[in-house]
DNA sequence: ACCACAGTATGGTCAGACCATATCGAACCA
DNA sequence: TGGTTCGATATGGTCTGACCATACTGTGGT
């Protein structure tokens, strides 16, 4: 080791950095969704750095759902702030669950557990005339059209995710989304395996009632018994 | 319109196929964590495509947490697939909360359905013995020693994701740790409004008793009180 | 007023070079 | 035989410069 002092155990890479200034420019310029970042080529003009360092950075930050770059010239071309958080996540959970190294379990189990909150919340908010249930019955009317399973659970989801997008709440709506996303082959089989759908539909319904009429114990009793009706191999005591 | 057939609307970009190509690789040859991916050099020369789009692609992968790249060489060189979405999740939070696309309230909502759920589930655990709760007397004994809000804010965030890692579910543990890393800083300032922890200590006591007698419900009252503490602002109502 | 077309700024991609790092391996010495 | 030294090599990290595809911009002609 010599006498002059340090390096840092961990090497900055010049991604990371670029990262790090973009990051700092939001905060202090109280840059928000909407607003455009600097072009790649001037970015790393004034960075000092490579165009592909910078475009790295772009990369992290498209993945987490913050820029959306696009092509072309223009008020619309360029990277442009955003909040698309959901992708994010499904991308997240279909990785993992591909390594293997989250189960299936632990994703259904959150799913249970945002779903009964969100209902909650959601009838909460419906009590007191603050809550959007236009894309329940919607949804609702989508499942009843439904040809097949695959139709099905496109309209079970989009239901699922009207509650949570009711509950008020957005990182749970993001979470919902990403949960049902990364899941939908197992619903369909769920589905399938099910054969009758109509005591989801009954659910559903139930759960909407608890929802409108402001029941809030109600609404998170149904959406426990709407599980474990469509999942009855996970929740074997009922 | 030709007649050769449609191009696709959105054109799909040369990494966006690198990681289509790797993630179908993950899952045919069945690699887990700990497994190597070929060399970028390798991997652009076999899928006919420029070293950079390759890097484009790791940048993704590392963002969301599954692979690692290590330079040197040897058996530890190179990238590693591995599983780390806690710092995924946490960037995602840190920089959606950053462009105020999220707001404080979204978050700590979260974390406390995460937490009361997480309660319940390793006082279940607890009562079949099949939980771990030597993590929390540790970050209780932390938390008497800390001599600053930063210190006692350290290890109550530990304590409060030892109830996650006990409640066996790795994405509400992962999730945990993230929201508690993304709202350091407001935990910070309300232990710091409080002034006297006697009080939290007194909850933290009572949480763990309750897991370790398996006691779900009296777990969830004792969290859910814990946070009316903590947050008083929050929740007005008790 | 409209349209056609060249200009241009943008991201997307590629090729090739060089650097820093970490291991491997052979040559060399004790 | 055993250890050390030092070059070879494989890896990711970075930079440069070029070219392409795209989509707006503005100009000029009708």
């Amino acid at each position: 080791m010599d006498g002059s002092g340090w390096r840092p155990v961990k090497r900055t890479r010049t991604f990371e950095d670029v990262l790090a200034q973009i990051e700092r420019r939001i905060a202090e310029d109280g840059l928000t969704v909407g607003d455009r970042l600097p072009a790649e080529r001037q970015l790393a003009e004034q960075l000092g750095v490579s165009r592909s360092s910078v475009r790295e950075a772009m990369r992290v930050l498209e993945t987490l759902g913050v820029v959306s770059s696009q092509v072309g010239r223009g008020p619309d071309a360029g990277a442009v702030l955003t909040s698309r958080p959901d992708s994010a996540l499904t991308d997240l959970l279909r990785l993992h669950l591909g390594l293997a190294s989250l189960e299936m379990r632990e994703v259904i189990d959150t799913r249970h557990m945002i779903e009964q909150w969100a209902a909650a919340h959601a009838a909460a908010l419906a009590a007191s005339g603050r809550a959007d249930t236009s894309g329940l019955t919607a949804a609702l009317a989508g499942m009843d059209a439904a040809r097949t399973a695959e139709e099905f659970v496109e309209h079970d989801t989009a239901f699922h995710c009207a509650i949570a997008d009711a509950s008020g709440n957005r990182l749970i709506a993001a979470i919902m989304r990403s949960l049902r996303d990364s899941m939908r082959r197992y619903s369909v089989e769920a589905v399938q395996r099910l054969g009758d759908t109509s005591i989801l539909r009954a659910d559903h319904v139930r759960i909407l009632e608890a929802i409108e009429g402001g029941r809030a114990d109600e609404a998170v009793r149904a959406v426990s018994e709407h599980l474990a009706h469509a999942y009855p191999s996970l929740f074997p005591a009922g």
